[in-house]
DNA sequence: ATCTTCTAATTGAACGTTCATTCGGTTACA
DNA sequence: TGTAACCGAATGAACGTTCAATTAGAAGAT
């Protein structure tokens, strides 16, 4: 039960934060309404009362967690700084973010990959509008070669998304150069090279 | 009805090939036995004459595509050529595959981020090791950045499974140089910068 | 060829379980 | 005294799986 985070936060954040853990370890069809409840330390119908159903309940945890990702990987931007070091800061906060919250990676890849995904596209344009525009900004500085910044996005994520999975699943410690190597690879990958 | 293919296949061909089209379609659990039978024309108790359960159903599906997509990766691999040609022939095969079989990759990705996975580590490692092996050369070579093996394949499979989702979910037409450049990302990323 | 026999393949209705959801009632509190 | 939050047993639909019965086909005998 959580209780502690019930005391804290309200009963809406605690069954969010009770489906996020089990959903990584059960996985979506693992994990029923019961358990979750269970878990929350909450009945079930009271989820229904936050809920319209456990596809909105799934949605809303998906609105949540995409919502933190997209908050953080700004966190401590400077723009007096060099493109690059912004560049390397951002993919930092990225790859700390999945390693500091592990069920939210799990969760947003399962949710990724699954039909729920396909109701949520506009929504998630919406939530990385400034990082798309940080990219951008990088294309039309000439920065990084001319690839349209919506095929730039997945790349990128899809690199740190294995990396972290590898830092996770391997149980294995990853030493900031160790990260800061596999930024550079996406660096070296996508930068202009003439430019640094 | 897969009439057709029933013809030519077994019937245990026909009902994992209607098992990878609904998955695409509704996802794991929204395709259930009975679906599975009906489209693949078959009763629902005959899926148990060839499989133990549907969990078993689908990690021999797992089985089945993989080792498809493992297949497909070093065809028409030449030793002679340079590393960085047969590289890159790799990498066109690997797209191509996923470009080819979206169903297969929509289902892998949705298999690799569920628990299902978890239990398939080894076997996996088994199936791609002359993938493995090749891309060890590479790193021996020095044609690589010294990143171990484990983690370099995920890390390209990302950047693949990107573009091609990217590719497939915009159904906009990729040339064949759109391609080339996304290879050359992942090039330009991981090789050792005074090399080429 | 024809019949017999045996096994494997196939069927689909029926079973039992699980699970999302409902709802009548209770509590908290303003 | 009224409203919103909360409870949890009850409901009913959905689904994975079973099984007794049927068919197909192969092997062997006549």
């Amino acid at each position: 039960m959580n209780v502690q985070l019930e005391d804290i936060c309200g009963k809406r954040e605690t069954v969010l934060n009770s489906t996020l853990a089990l959903i990584r370890q059960y996985g979506f069809h693992g994990t029923p309404m019961s358990m979750i409840a269970k878990h929350a330390g909450v009945a079930a119908g009271t989820i229904y009362h936050y809920f319209e159903s456990k596809d909105a309940l799934i949605n809303a945890l998906y609105e949540h967690e995409s919502s933190r990702l997209a908050a953080s990987l700004l966190v401590g931007d400077d723009e007096g700084l060099h493109y690059k070091e912004r560049f390397f800061r951002c993919m930092l906060n990225h790859y700390h973010f999945y390693i500091g919250n592990p069920d939210t990676l799990y969760f947003l890849e399962q949710y990724s990959n699954s039909p729920y995904a396909k109701t949520q596209v506009e929504n998630h344009e919406k939530r990385f509008e400034h990082i798309i525009r940080f990219f951008d900004y990088g294309i039309q500085q000439k920065y990084f070669k001319n690839i349209d910044a919506k095929l730039l996005m997945p790349i990128i994520k899809g690199t740190l998304v294995a990396a972290a999975n590898f830092h996770l699943r391997q149980h294995m410690v990853f030493s900031d150069d160790d990260i800061r190597a596999v930024i550079s690879m996406i660096w070296d990958g996508i930068k202009k090279q003439e430019k640094d």
